[in-house]
DNA sequence: TTATAGATTGCCT
DNA sequence: GGCAATCTATAAT
């Protein structure tokens, strides 16, 4: 018999659009704790934010905002607290928040969730059956691929949305949870500025995705 | 118009 | 632990 999850949506505020109107290393290292909900076609799903990175407009070769604006990134220089989705390796979709102000570029990756909510539905939409054990619940939302094919996050229904409002479907807000233990490394996937250290994750918590390690921070 | 690299994942050995 | 799959934005020709 699995362990029943007990969370309460109604009890989660989304957080404001100054939150986001930020340096991208100070909104990343805030939203861990933070709660991201999804509502589809009369469906709900929350998972709390275990891992981000942190993509700097200025100075940073891995940003997609790097080589300045296209029509693909954008949001990235648009105003903050607004969903930047984009399509990589063929397969998958990324899911970020855009910060700074309107004009300067910005934003963190979501990398991996805790399910809260709606763990079946998020099972189903990740091609996955049966038992909810620890292990398949660490395949539903690990990874930044498999949290928006968990939520049917897609590049045309959910790019440039207020991530600030529970009209858009997909918000962010604040249950009340204490403020976690933060970790910091290096980010995962690229070549490019590899060096810097703007990977954020909760300390301890199984459901990061890679290297868990990095020193309390 | 063509080429290439990429903020990943899952399956293979 | 290695690597193919699969698409597309952007750069190069």
């Amino acid at each position: 018999m699995g362990r029943r999850i007990q969370f309460d949506l109604e009890r989660v505020r989304p957080l404001s659009v100054e939150f986001y109107n930020r340096d991208p290393r100070r909104v990343a290292r805030d939203l861990l704790g933070k709660v991201l909900v999804r509502e589809l076609d009369g469906e709900q799903m929350a998972g709390r934010i275990v891992e981000v990175e942190a993509y700097l407009g200025t100075g940073d070769a891995a940003a997609h905002s790097a080589a300045g604006l296209t029509p693909r990134n954008r949001v990235l220089f648009g105003p903050p607290g607004r969903s930047y989705v984009y399509f990589i390796y063929g397969n998958h979709y990324c899911l970020n928040v855009s910060c700074l102000p309107d004009g300067v570029a910005g934003g963190v990756l979501f990398r991996a969730l805790e399910p809260l909510f709606g763990l079946e539905a998020m099972a189903r939409n990740r091609g996955l059956s049966g038992e909810l054990t620890a292990r398949v619940q660490r395949l539903l939302t690990t990874g930044p691929g498999r949290l928006c094919d968990a939520m049917k996050i897609t590049r045309t229904r959910d790019n440039d949305l207020d991530l600030t409002t529970p009209e858009s479907g997909i918000w962010i807000g604040n249950d009340g949870a204490r403020r976690p233990r933060v970790a910091v490394t290096p980010r995962i996937g690229i070549t490019k500025s590899a060096d810097q250290t703007l990977r954020y994750i909760v300390a301890g918590n199984e459901f990061v995705s890679g290297p868990r390690a990095g020193l309390g921070n």
